[in-house]
RNA sequence: GGCCAGGUAGCUCAGCUGGUACGAGCGACCGCCUGAAAAGCGGUAGGUCGGCGGUUCGAUCCCGCCCCUGGCCA
């Protein structure tokens, strides 16, 4: 059976260099499992190791997704298990690192994502517009009582995606996560850290200093603000709230600085209730000394 | 020094000519999560309604004095 390591937890703990430290020493390759760093150009805002710091190590899935694209979880899954398979056939260890819950255990875990139809889910999002959350949540009661009753009535996104599947497959919408069965001998390593609110606002700062408006700008003009998914990243989308279409700032920096801390101070508690409840992970101090 | 506006939840503010604050957004805390997941969603906790007196059966909302903030005029 395919051993993997994977790498877990909250934003801005160090896991890509424990992971390239981990690869150094197991004759391992990266995987990337996190949902931005997978865009193309998303590089200082998504804390991207650079390739200077990647001491030689293949990194793989990293930038091969264009913004303008709406990022999807089911290709991920495709992409992670074939490179997770080509790792493993070149006799060394995939290493798996990311912050994005959903994409690990896709990678992972046996999750089978029904298909995608975006011109279903287009329709679908017009009448949630024209009808509201709580009528389409009527419809899915009457087509999948058991995923209505696991779904919110105001939860309009996830009633969409609901119906999508159902009417794409012709089945009922499974509502609730499986458990945790990993289809790869998988050793799940988590960092943590008691001061990660004072890491996250250092790093939001020192982005800051590196040149992230200006990423933002450069990616402005390839269409970063009417992008479904990159456009919402935390910090781009702030970012993006007080530029204008040419760049010019249009609002105070300060405040969206400060959002972006508050926001990615919230991202952490969300990945951190994701990743308690799988019993799998072994936690580490990040701020520890020697962690390798 | 005078005039005006205002002092209500941690913050920004709502609040029917006086009858137990209906508060809202954001924040905080807890949680959910199957193809947009750095997204989306739910729950909970916070208020001596600036202070002191007065009128009234009863005052956040009326009266007086005081304190504080902003603006205007001197």
């Amino acid at each position: 059976m395919t051993q993997v390591v994977a790498v877990v937890g909250p934003t801005a703990t160090g896991k890509s260099d424990l992971a390239v430290a981990l690869a150094e020493r197991l004759d391992g390759e990266v995987v990337n499992a996190d949902s931005m760093q997978l865009y193309d150009g998303m590089d200082i805002g998504t804390a991207k190791l650079p390739s200077g710091e990647r001491n030689g190590v293949p990194h793989h899935l990293l930038d091969i997704w264009p913004i303008t694209k709406s990022a999807a979880v089911a290709e991920y899954q495709t992409l992670a298990r074939a490179s997770i398979a080509a790792i493993h056939s070149r006799g060394r260890v995939p290493i798996l690192v990311g912050g994005s819950g959903l994409y690990l255990r896709g990678a992972l875990d046996q999750l089978d994502f029904p298909g995608e139809a975006p011109e279903i889910r287009a329709r679908l999002n017009a009448e949630l517009v024209a009808c509201g959350a709580p009528e389409l949540h009527e419809r899915l009661r009457s087509e999948d009582p058991a995923a209505a009753a696991a779904i919110l009535p105001t939860n309009g996104r996830r009633i969409v995606r609901a119906l999508e599947v159902i009417e794409l497959t012709g089945r009922p919408f499974t509502a609730t996560m499986p458990g945790f069965d990993s289809i790869y001998d998988t050793v799940f390593v988590g960092l943590d850290c008691d001061d990660l609110d004072d890491r996250v606002e250092q790093r939001v700062h020192a982005m800051m200093a590196a040149g992230f408006l200006d990423e933002v700008r450069a990616l402005l003009q390839h269409g970063l603000r009417h992008s479904p998914t990159a456009g919402k990243a935390l910090g781009y989308a702030q970012l993006l709230a007080v530029l204008d279409e040419f760049g010019a700032l249009i609002g105070d920096i300060d405040d969206a600085v400060a959002a972006t801390v508050r926001g990615t101070a919230r991202f952490v508690r969300r990945q951190r209730s994701w990743f308690r409840r799988d019993p799998r992970i072994h936690w580490i101090d990040a701020s520890a000394g020697d962690i390798v």
